[in-house]
DNA sequence: TTGCTCCTCACGTCACGTGAGGTGGC
DNA sequence: TTGCTCCTCACGTCACGTGAGGTGGC
């Protein structure tokens, strides 16, 4: 078969297949007297091989090693060809979230753009000086993005730098909220903290929400930030997650005072009295139940009265004690 | 200052900084004496600026245009290269999974290769039967991975070239489920279907953990194929979705014989009387009641017996008369 | 004789790296 | 005077597309 004939078979313009002949890829077995390339049937069968690998990436001289060089063996080319793919996948992929950023931001001008890629770069430099000036310079811009400021908040390490991007964001309204929130899917502990914190900058029912869920979550830190927050906020989703912030004994006089919040109506002051008490029931240790003892100071009414009154005979001498003198002080007053 | 230090400081080679000027993206403000390139604090701040538009992909042809054609807004540009950048990442995705494929059957010679490769175009073809001549090829091949037949089984459509991709699984032991596993967590409810229909196939205990998921899918279908599977298996957490079965009326019968099999202890036969007498109560379509009644016919021992008796007395004619040539049939063996 | 196919040679693409051969400034 | 920096010119990379100018075969 002639060049064309081949060509329209195997999908491969002439043009290539003179090439693959020029670098000794693939010559035609024949030529006819008037120096018209012929193709014979294994030609057609070395074409459609030659496609194949090119499909999987290969260059035309790997090809060519790969039918001709019986000692070259695929596994390490297949292996660094993954290798290579992967990267080019991960650099492809912080590009396209780099054209994001700036497509969600409606830039007018190339200078918007540039503006924008610039605050971009400072705001992941490693110099947290440079991080935090970057911060200060955009909280002034009107047209920078919430969501550029949350995505670095979520990698920020720095404190004094978070604290300025909360600062920040919270300048914004509540536009960064849907960039914060995608923080608390993160697999990363440290991402789905600095979510909490965040979030709990803000005030509208949205973050409310995101709390909810992330009173539930695997991290016992993310829980604690949670349920302080959703707490004050009076939520009463709070109240177990509180519980384990006295048990945990960091932060545990705020979750106390939170508790003692909570129960502004006899009911729930019987409720939250009552989980205290299991709580009492489950722990052992005596440092925990002194802290659970002392939380019930907090709690107004009756049934923490009653509680008390039955820890001055509990077991442990340090609990009784702690109960007896909570029980004084609230005689006193 | 000189190119040498400007390099040095923006991390742009000498030679790019030459190539800038030669096509007109940047020339330097001045020249020396001695025709030595002089940048000015401008210059440095177009090398910055140039950088930043090339890390969002731009040609140096756009990023001049950008930079110096006032009419040249950045919303065109922007979405095209957050397209081409989407394009590119998925032809590279679709690239990485042939290559695994190919890495995972550790080739020892590109023959190896060739042939997968061929084998996988032959199963993703337009036309049916090439598909299913490939399928039985394959079949007798030792060095075929399951893997590659169970990606070609969760896409296929055509009934036939399916029956004998299942065949073909069959054939080579358990390597393929790990991807028909997958199938089953896919968006697309034709996948999921196809992956329980070849999961079924298979007789070990990890295709039985599969199923058991399988009953709880969101589709009736596959909950439907999962149910009567893991019925005629044993499997008591398949009752539920055997009913639905029965309620809904395809293959019903299948699936009261199903709950007449697992129904073989006086304590499991209760169990599911009692399931299907629930079932009654909810429902108040004849044909769906009848159904169930039917269903009672398959389940031995005392309570099918009493249900029956009950369902004599039913309000509904047709669910009486079921019942009561259900008991006769029942007396006369 | 007229289209059609084929031939070779060569330039252009895109963003560079790497010389060769020569010169300016401390 | 000796290194060092800078200059221009030019080739190579990789897999092609697109001509130009000419010829073979029905």
């Amino acid at each position: 078969v002639l060049i064309g004939e081949l060509s329209r078979r195997t999908g491969v313009s002439a043009r290539m297949l003179r090439h693959y002949d020029s670098v000794g890829l693939m010559s035609p077995t024949g030529r006819s007297s008037g120096g018209y390339r012929d193709y014979s049937r294994n030609d057609i069968h070395r074409i459609f091989q030659i496609e194949s690998l090119r499909s999987l990436g290969l260059s035309l001289r790997e090809v060519k090693r790969a039918l001709d060089d019986p000692d070259f063996a695929p596994t390490a080319l297949v292996g660094q060809l993954i290798e290579q793919t992967q990267q080019r996948i991960a650099r492809e992929n912080e590009l396209l979230a780099r054209l994001r950023q700036v497509g969600n931001t409606d830039p007018e001008t190339w200078g918007d753009v540039l503006r924008l890629v610039e605050l971009v770069r400072d705001l992941g430099s490693d110099r947290p000086g440079r991080r935090q000036q970057a911060v200060l310079a955009a909280a002034d811009q009107p047209s920078v993005p919430a969501a550029v400021l949350a995505d670095a908040l979520l990698a920020e390490a720095e404190p004094n730098v978070a604290g300025a991007l909360r600062w920040a964001l919270a300048r914004m309204g509540t536009d960064g909220l849907d960039s914060l929130a995608t923080g608390l899917d993160s697999a990363d502990v440290h991402v789905r903290r600095r979510a909490v914190l965040a979030i709990a900058e803000f005030a509208d029912a949205e973050s409310t929400t995101l709390l909810e869920s992330a009173v539930s979550d695997s991290d016992t830190v993310v829980r604690r930030y949670a349920a302080l927050e959703l707490g004050s906020r009076g939520h009463l989703g709070a109240v177990p997650a509180l519980i384990e912030v006295v048990v945990d004994g960091s932060r545990d006089v705020e979750a106390a005072e939170t508790l003692g919040q909570l129960a502004h109506t006899p009911q729930l002051a019987e409720e939250i009295v009552g989980a205290l008490e299991t709580a009492l029931i489950d722990s052992a240790d005596e440092a925990v139940r002194s802290r659970l003892t002392q939380a019930l100071t907090e709690i107004p009414g009756p049934s923490a009265h009653q509680a008390l009154s039955r820890l001055t005979q509990d077991q442990n001498q340090a609990v009784a004690l702690t109960a007896r003198s909570i029980l004084e002080m609230r005689h006193r007053t």
